[in-house]
DNA sequence: AAGCATCTTCAAAGCGCTTTGAGCTTCTTG
DNA sequence: CAAGAAGCTCAAAGCGCTTTGAAGATGCTT
C-alpha cells in the first residue's frame, strides 16, 4: 500500500493525505481523522526509501566504530554507549547507522557518508589528543558530536567524563589511605581519555611530593588479559605496587585474578580502584560494590550524547555545546588502608 | 555534485554517465574511462537516498538486538557478532541498520522495517525455544536469517552452533576427570541455546547413571555478578560441586571469583569449563588457554551469518540454508581430576 | 449581492537516481 | 552497395514521497 493508492481508496489528493498524517494544520479535522483511521486499517507506513529523497533528510545518525589493537577488537563499552544512544534515536524517529571499521578506515566511512548523503550527523567516539577526525567532519559540514574531547576542545561539541579530576580524586583516595606504591593500568594513552587520566594520577602523586614510577605506568588496549599480565609482572617483582589504578572495569577483572593467583587479598594486601561504565553485564553492585570506582555511566552518556547530536541536526549555527560530566568516587570493598611496608 | 551536473560537465546524458559507472556493458571503454576520471575528480558519490528510491533495494540490513532482563542489558556478545558481520556487509556495500529495543519491542520493529521498507533483511539472534520473530517474518515475507535455532527449525535458514553436544561433550570431560557432583550455569532457558546445553548437559550425566543436581542447575541473564553469585551460594554449602559447567565466559569470570573467593584453586579444588564465544576483550588466551573451554568464535558467525542473509536476500526462493558448526573443546588451566571425595 | 478572507483540497513539480525503449553510428557480410 | 548486426548514446518515464502555488468552497462583512 502506497500513498497513491491510500489517496485513491479515500477519494482524496495525495497532498491531503500526505498533509493529513504529517499533521500540518491546513485539512479539516474530520478529513484527518478518517485519514488516519484508513491509514491504519491498510497498515499504511509511508516508504522511508521516498520519504527521504523527498525531504533531503537521512533520517540516520552514524556511528563509526573504530576496530582497535592488533586483534582488531570492539570495545564492549560501545554496545552499552549504543544502547543509551538507540533509545534516543527510536523516540526521535531517527535510524541508526553502524560502521565498524578497521583504525584508518574511519575517514574513507565519514567522507562516504557525507557524500552519499545516508545520515544527517555522525557520533564521534574514543578521540585521540589530537584526532584528525574533527577536522575531517567540520572540513565536510557533516554534523557531529565527540563523546570525549581533544586535547584543544574548542569550536566543537562534545561531551566528556572529567577524567583528569576523576584520576586525580581516586589517587587522592589511595594516596590518604596510606598507599605509596600506585600503579596505573591506563588505556591507550594516544587516546584523550587516557591522558588525561594519566595526568590526573601524576598530578596527584606530584602534589605530594611523591613520584610516579614508570615502570608501574602502563597503557594498552583494555582487555581482562591485559589487566592480568600487566598486574602478574608487576607482583612478581620484590617491591611491588600496594595499589592500583585501572582505566576500566574489564582490565580490572584481569587485575583482580592476578593479585588472586598471588595469593594476596584485595582490599587488604593490595587496593584496587578502577573507572567503572557501568557496563549492564559486568555489573559491579552484587551486594555492595565489589571495586571502588569513579563511575559514569557509558549508557547514560550515550542518551545524552544522542539528545544533544540531534538537537545539532536539528538546529544548526548554534553556538557549540560542550558538557562535562564529573564521575562520583564510589567506595567499594577493593580499597583498604595501605599495608605496613616491608619494603 | 549530482549526476545530472556531472553529466553536463561531461557532455554526456545522465543514462551513459550512470551505466559508465556502474559497470554496464553498452559504453565505449574509452567514455567509461572519463566518466571515471571526471566522477574521481568531482569527488562524486550517487546519492543514496535516490538510489534507493530507484532501485527499490535499502542495501541494508537489519540488526534488532534486544535488551535483556530487568536492567535492560545489551549482551556484549552482539558487539562482536556485529563487527563480524559488518565486515561482510561493508565488503558487500550494505549498510547496516541497528535497533535495540526493550523486550516485546521487537515485533514492532520488524514490522516497521518491513513496512517503510529500510531494509532488505533482517538478521535475529538468540532464539528462544519457540520464537514468535520466526512466523511473523515469514509473514512478512521479510528475508531473514536466524543466528541459533528454535525447538523445530525447519522451515527457515539458520546458522547455529552445536549446543547439545558441546555441552555433552564438556560434561563428559568432566565426568571422566573423576567428577560426579557437577554444576550448570546457564544462560536463560527461554533461549534456545540454553535449553540444548542443558539438554546436552542431563544427557551425559544420565548416560553414567547418575542424575543431575536441581540445586546446582542455575539459569539466568549471564552478567558476571550472576555467575559469581550462584558459584558463592553453591560452595557455601557443605558439600558442594567439585565442577562448574558455564554458557559463557562473562559468568564464567564471575564463578572464578567466587571459588578464588572460597579460598579455593581452579583447577585443583575445582573445575571449570565454559563456552567460550572468543570475545575479544575477554580473551581467554594470555598464555595457553586460561578456561578450558567448548569454544565458537561469535564473530566468525557473525561473518558467516552475513554471508548467508546477502546470499538469501539476492537469491529469492532458493532452499532455506542451515549450517551447524561443531565447537571444540580446547582443554586449558581450569580443570583438572576431581579432588578426593570428602563428602 | 458583491467582495473578501479563511478553509480545504488539489494538480503538478520536484528530490536524484535507474532503466526502458528508441535512435543514431559504425561495422560486417553477401 | 544494401541490409542487418552491433555498439553507443539519449530522452523520458518512473521510484513514492513532500511541497509549492493555485483554485474551489465556505462564511462573513458591508
Amino acid at each position: 500500500m502506497n500513498l497513491k493508492q491510500l489517496a485513491e481508496s479515500l477519494n482524496l489528493s495525495q497532498t491531503t493525505v500526505s498533509r493529513a498524517l504529517n499533521g500540518y494544520p491546513e485539512v479539516r479535522e474530520e478529513t484527518r481523522a478518517r485519514v488516519l483511521a484508513a491509514a491504519q486499517a491498510a497498515n499504511y507506513q509511508p516508504n522511508s526509501r521516498a520519504r527521504r529523497l523527498a525531504t533531503g533528510r537521512a533520517m540516520t545518525i552514524g556511528h563509526v566504530i573504530p576496530l582497535t589493537g592488533k586483534a582488531e577488537m570492539v570495545n564492549p563499552i560501545f554496545a552499552d554507549f549504543l544502547a543509551g544512544a538507540g533509545e534516543v534515536y527510536a523516540r526521535e524517529g531517527y535510524d541508526l547507522l553502524l560502521s565498524i571499521v578497521s583504525d584508518g578506515e574511519a575517514e574513507r566511512a565519514y567522507r562516504q557518508m557525507a557524500a552519499n548523503g545516508s545520515v544527517d550527523g555522525v557520533m564521534v567516539q574514543s578521540p585521540q589528543t589530537n584526532d584528525a577526525r574533527i577536522g575531517l567532519l567540520q572540513e565536510l559540514r557533516l554534523p557531529f558530536l565527540v563523546h570525549g574531547r581533544t586535547q584543544e576542545p574548542d569550536g566543537f561539541s562534545w561531551l566528556d567524563v572529567a577524567n583528569l579530576s576523576a584520576f586525580r580524586k581516586a589517587t587522592n583516595f589511595l594516596l590518604d589511605l596510606g598507599h605509596k606504591r600506585i600503579a596505573l593500568i591506563n588505556g591507550q594513552e594516544n587516546l584523550d581519555f587516557a591522558a588525561r587520566r594519566r595526568a590526573g594520577f601524576c598530578e596527584a602523586i606530584w602534589a605530594r611530593g611523591l613520584a610516579p614510577n614508570p615502570d608501574w605506568m602502563r597503557s594498552d588496549v583494555m582487555t581482562e588479559g591485559y589487566g592480568y599480565s600487566a598486574a602478574t609482572e608487576m607482583l612478581a617483582s620484590d617491591v611491588w605496587p600496594t595499589a592500583f589504578l585501572v582505566s576500566s572495569v574489564i582490565p580490572a577483572v584481569g587485575v583482580r585474578r592476578a593479585v588472586a593467583d598471588r595469593g594476596l587479598v584485595l582490599g587488604r594486601d593490595v587496593s584496587l580502584i578502577t573507572h567503572d561504565d557501568v557496563l549492564s553485564y559486568l555489573n559491579n553492585d552484587a551486594d555492595g560494590p565489589a571495586f571502588t570506582a569513579t563511575r559514569s555511566s557509558i549508557r547514560a552518556a550515550g542518551r545524552r550524547c544522542a539528545e544533544i547530536l540531534i538537537n545539532l541536526i536539528n538546529t544548526p549555527d548554534q553556538p557549540v555545546i560542550q558538557e562535562l560530566w564529573e564521575p562520583e568516587l564510589t567506595v567499594g570493598r577493593s580499597t583498604g588502608p595501605a599495608p605496613v611496608d616491608t619494603a
